[in-house]
DNA sequence: ATATCTGCAAAGACTTTGCAACCGC
DNA sequence: GCGGTTGCAAAGTCTTTGCAGATAT
């Protein structure tokens, strides 16, 4: 989206910070995304369209969307951090293929109530919260009706 | 408990493992905590006792304590895994103090009925989930009365 | 006796930081 | 030209692994 791409200039033109040839290029493979997309998956897309980007660089570029409130970083517990458009400022929860990877973002009010009800019980105020579900979607189901437990290639990475 | 220790002795029996000096000290010590810990903080534990023994061994002992359903490994995006006694066979979520790092486990049913009603609609089946509320406890409202946001030391590590 | 264990050091995975050269503005 | 930026290498954090000497059964 242009206009991804234009609130992220004028986040860095704000910050007294420079619009250069990589992070143009970083965050317009992230914006291009439409999943949730690890710095090093990340990475290698742009290398694809220039060489001498450095992982490093990707890092940083992903710490300035995150600033600039265009993306989100996620851990779910896998050891690397996913990234994400904050596009929607509603908050979502997530349900994770545990198979194949892919993943679903839902939002579900009851939930969210039921939540600040357990928090009030327990003398706590809610700042926020994280919810992931793990499970098989359709098509892992479907694959694995011969049952053999194969593992196929991890999408969305 | 005297029984987490035996179970733990017959899970090692049952595997053809050693009852080791070691893996007695590093059970008992977790066995002892009524919280959620990390291996560092276990290790510094078991350090006080017997200087001699690794935290090589703390990380092994846990995963064998794993093994044997005795603990569960939690991951809490904090860049390091803490453990839990897995006694209770009842699933439960986390209720975590964003101030002082108080963690208090919850169970609730209508929570985890609506969350099988979401996948089923995204057409997925549930293995497991994982649900975080992160907050202020009473205590630390209380202690930010004044405003200052100063951090207070962290418990339960 | 012997197969398993331990502790050290080293490696691995992921992310951040120091620094000299580089480049927007 | 100045100050922010880049990419490399190195460091940092958490956890696992290789290996030679030690130990439980």
């Amino acid at each position: 989206m242009q206009n991804k791409q234009h609130k992220f200039r004028q986040h860095l033109v704000r910050s007294g910070l420079k619009a250069t040839r990589q992070r143009e290029l970083i965050a317009r493979a992230f914006f291009a995304t439409n999943t949730h997309i690890s710095a090093e998956a990340l990475y290698r897309r742009v290398s694809g369209r220039d060489r001498r980007i450095g992982l490093v660089t990707v890092y940083r570029t992903l710490k300035l969307l995150k600033e600039a409130g265009l993306a989100h970083e996620r851990q779910f517990g896998e050891g690397r951090a996913l990234f994400e458009h904050a596009s929607s400022d509603r908050h979502h929860d997530h349900m994770i293929c545990s198979h194949c990877g892919k993943i679903v973002e839902f939002e579900n009010c009851e939930i969210e109530a039921l939540q600040e009800e357990v928090a009030r019980r327990l003398g706590f105020t809610i700042q926020y919260h994280k919810l992931e579900l793990y499970g098989r979607c359709k098509d892992c189901r479907a694959d694995a009706s011969g049952g053999t437990g194969r593992i196929r290639a991890v999408g969305a990475r």
